[in-house]
DNA sequence: CTATCTGTTATACTGCAAGTATAACAGATA
DNA sequence: TATCTGTTATACTTGCAGTATAACAGATAG
């Protein structure tokens, strides 16, 4: 699992580590109850700060994706996750995306498709990295 | 075409502004070639400052939703848009909401469905407010 | 018991974006 | 001339992002 950080971007530090380890858990790459590593040595490792991290680890408890012991450490959720409201947030998401592709001029059904390749692409890059077993 | 803003929210005004005229556009609330209002009526009736909504445009002019002119004020862009690297821009949005969708175990085709229903949901509220012709 | 790991919390500081406020300029128009 | 348009500049306040240091409570290995 390696995590890419683009220090240049206008996206926070926090966000990206969020997004990067959400990918990481859907890419099969962090499987559920998998540990993962603490702060400090996260931290270390990508080169910024302790609270940088303990920032982007609380937002993910807090969503659910990832548990956290004072014990053992923060470890991926168990699934299944708990889905009230989800597709309300999915939506809020979606929205002004949707918007973009419309202006676009694509289509319900060529924006569908292109939403469905790219969940398939966002699956399937362990296997790119692990191969096929 | 009414502009909501959330004072509360954790977006930037300009941002939400921003959102909410691409939602618009999309909607057909705004056709292309018609007139924006003014940056400073825009910011009287929402309530904001002058340069947040001239930030909002300038961005929207930066992503090819709007174009601006000094004398004739802002207006929505003619179509066809610009769409050149837009399939990147999507992907860059899309893949973190892929991953977020997979974690809460749903597939390519019922996440594909559901951003088509979005789609169409966003592209139709104009009938909603207007009625159908 | 000691040392070391874990998450958690508190504090303080720097840097920067967001938002507001005021003002002025250039160009078009009535 | 007066008034509209976008554009630009300056200055200020506020709050978030990120860093740095430190300490605490609990679990664990030695």
């Amino acid at each position: 699992m390696i995590i890419q950080i683009d220090f240049a971007g206008d996206l926070p530090l926090y966000s990206q580590l969020r997004d990067q380890i959400v990918i990481g858990i859907a890419a099969g790459l962090l499987k559920p109850g998998e540990a993962l590593p603490s702060v400090r040595r996260l931290a270390a490792d990508i080169g910024i700060n302790i609270h940088t991290v303990n920032k982007a680890y609380a937002l993910l408890r807090d969503e659910g994706y990832i548990v956290m012991d004072r014990r053992s450490g923060a470890a991926v959720a168990p699934r299944p996750l708990d889905s009230r409201g989800f597709f309300e947030h999915l939506a809020d998401l979606l929205r002004p995306i949707a918007a973009e592709a419309i202006c676009h001029e694509l289509d319900a059904e060529q924006f569908g498709r292109f939403c469905a390749d790219l969940h398939r692409q966002v699956r399937t890059v362990q296997d790119i990295r692990e191969g096929h077993p």
